[in-house]
RNA sequence: GGCCCCGUAGCGCAGUUGGUUAGCGCGCCGCCCUGUCACGGCGGAGGCCGCGGGUUCGAGUCCCGUCGGGGUCGCCA
């Protein structure tokens, strides 16, 4: 090693000392006779006192030196409290350039940093310059430690880390896939994982018992905050197991990285349905670090005379305060609703007195105006909003508002942790539902799998008698109301797969051509097994208390897919192409899974 | 794909109702400075106002298009 000593870590029981430090100058002050460096490197920062004004003069930001010297005790009202190593400094004898730095595009010191914060697009670019910063840095280190965490828990429970390939074969479910052209085979595509759900079934019937994988999956799919192209899982599979020994696992894992943030997990998490999260907060992932529930009003509205609420689902949620918002503000409510694609978001304010005003309120009968405060227990001076309609639309709606009233109204403890399970996820949802709204539905019946189509039914008798209410032994672990992680209980006998492929509308002959290996594997004594993958980069995120998961990638992609580092992805040359097969004519076309007799 | 916001010096931003030479802070370059730690002082350089078109006597500013970035809805088993 180039130096002797860790700049961060020297202390006043040093003084005396001669070392070798090796770093980069993260500040400097010049006073002309006598320069002072701040020397920073991987372990922190120490003062570095130059006396040679000719070493001192030609240093510049982010230089890295080589710095040999004395440790010395600075002189007493001359120590440095905001620093670790604030006692000491290190009197250079000699000071070596390692290499210059060219002038930077922004500032990398935390000192240096009051110019306002630097814009991601130029922090993407020289990412390998924002990640010397403290914050950037700190989060990748966190994220090394959340995966020896995980891994220790992991391996103290006899699991087997196992990779899977990432150049494997285009299957029909979920997401749109990343494409690699095989030259060897021209015509014919791999596809990159959209995760390793068949292997690590596969693994299982290999009798691995115990398999986990840090992961890194692939979807071609339109990004968002919490989305990259290439993000990364924590892959979990076992075998002979029921849901809680698959839930038990997780906490292990989750309770390991939380205690990283000094939060002890409190176990076991809380659980709640599928059901009560739709009905209660109009989503399959509940924010609880505030409470404001949804109240159901269809009941109550059952005679109404307001056309509107004449509907199969009539749902309120309150706005604490709301009654005093001006009209303007009400207003921006409709707006708000509309852009996530409801007509408009019907509300009664509740008076100081007690009278409801706003535009909904005379269309109400005697009884209703009575009653309504009291049914969703709102306080004079509150605002009602509500939603009816079909309820599964109405309830995100409402599901949403909360979250916005939460938000605004500064109703959400942003320093609480809030974890839940939601169990008893449905089995099938109608697929018309889901090729509405766009979805690719695998098999051309009436259902489509909900989780994914491996998913075991609770009910193994009676669950193609009535899909629409079947459950699946399907589990998500939510916190503040962000999804981390889910995973289910597989089918492991193939005729509960064919029943279960049957309901939805999947051709025996066309299952054995999409998942004819998997099902294969099955005849071989495929053990009773379930999973979980937890989705990594948004819990790092989390740890790290940051918005975005691009702060816990060490090279994230921006908004088009595109690297702003690498200019990735980049056009080929033609000859490229000719060798890669990419325009290879296939010898007949595969039937477009999308397109359903 | 829809909607919203942002593109002005290396970075972060201001720029009035359309008006003459586009500013501020940090950084950068030069000189000075022996106890600073957001050091300080003096001087200086640096702009196709994202790009293209239009309106106008005149556009950073208004209009249309386009590209890039961020957010959001759709989509993401």
């Amino acid at each position: 090693m180039i130096r002797t000593h860790d700049a961060g870590s020297l202390r006043a029981e040093d003084a005396g000392q001669t070392v070798t430090l090796a770093g980069w100058v993260a500040n400097r002050r010049d006073h002309g006779g006598v320069a002072f460096i701040d020397l920073r490197e991987a372990s922190g920062v120490v003062q570095v006192v130059i006396r040679d004004e000719a070493v001192a003069h030609q240093l510049r930001a982010e230089y890295c030196l080589k710095v040999t010297g004395e440790v010395t005790l600075r002189k007493e009202g001359n120590q440095n409290p905001n620093l670790a190593t604030g006692d000491v400094e290190v009197v250079a004898s000699e000071v070596e350039v390692l290499n210059a730095s060219a002038p930077l595009p922004f500032p990398i010191s935390d000192a240096a940093s009051s110019g306002g914060e630097v814009g991601e697009e130029a922090r993407l670019k020289y990412r390998y310059l924002d990640l010397r910063r403290t914050a950037p840095n700190q989060a990748l280190r966190l994220r090394s430690k959340v995966n020896k965490a995980a891994r220790d828990v992991l391996d103290d429970h006899g699991f087997v880390e196992v990779e899977t390939p990432t150049l494997t074969r285009s299957t029909p479910e979920g997401a749109r896939d990343f494409l690699v052209p095989a030259r060897l085979r021209p015509g014919s595509w791999y596809a990159l994982p959209q995760s390793p759900q068949l292997f690590k079934q596969l693994l299982m019937v290999a009798g691995m018992e115990r398999y986990y994988q840090i992961a890194r999956c692939y979807r071609d799919e339109d990004f968002r905050a919490d989305r990259q192209p290439e993000f990364t899982q924590l892959d979990i599979e076992m075998s002979f197991v029921d849901q809680d020994d698959v839930l038990a696992v997780a906490e292990d894992v989750l309770a390991a990285v939380w205690a990283l943030v000094g939060h002890e997990l409190p176990r076991p998490l809380p659980r709640m349905t599928y059901a009560d999260a739709m009905a209660r907060f109009g989503t399959d992932k509940p924010d609880l670090r505030m409470g404001l529930e949804l109240v159901e009003c269809t009941e109550f509205f059952k005679d109404t005379p307001f056309r509107v609420f004449q509907a199969p689902y009539v749902g309120a949620v309150v706005m604490p305060g709301g009654a005093s918002q001006p009209r303007k503000q009400l207003d921006a409510w409709q707006e708000w609703a509309k852009q996530r694609g409801a007509r408009g978001l019907a509300y009664v304010l509740v008076q100081e007195d007690g009278q409801l005003g706003g535009p909904v309120a005379k269309n109400l009968s005697e009884t209703e105006l009575a009653g309504l405060a009291a049914h969703v227990g709102a306080q004079p001076g509150d605002c009602v909003f509500f939603a009816a309609g079909l309820p599964k639309p109405s309830r995100a709606l409402l599901g949403a508002a909360r979250l916005e009233i939460g938000r605004r109204g500064g109703l959400i403890d942003e320093d609480a942790w809030s974890f839940l399970w939601v169990v008893d996820a449905p089995l099938f949802e109608p697929a018309d539902d889901a090729t509405a709204a766009g979805d690719v539905a695998v098999g051309a019946g009436a259902w489509t799998a909900v989780h994914h189509a491996f998913t075991s039914p609770q009910d193994l008798d009676t669950f193609d008698q009535d899909p629409g209410s079947a459950l699946a032994w399907a589990y998500d672990v939510v916190c503040n109301g962000n999804e981390i992680g889910g995973g289910s209980i597989r089918i492991h006998r193939q005729d509960v797969q064919k029943r279960v492929f049957a309901v939805m509308g999947l051709e025996e002959e066309e299952a054995q051509e999409k998942f004819g290996f998997l099902l294969d594997a099955f005849t071989y004594g495929a053990p009773p097994h379930g999973g979980i993958a937890f989705g990594w980069d948004r819990i790092t995120a989390l740890l790290a208390r940051t918005d975005s998961i691009r702060e816990v990638i060490a090279f994230p992609k921006s908004g088009g897919g595109v690297d702003p580092l690498t200019a990735a992805p980049a056009p080929i040359t033609a000859a490229q192409r000719e060798e890669a097969g990419v325009d290879a004519v296939a010898t007949e076309d595969l039937p477009d899974p999308t397109e359903s007799a």
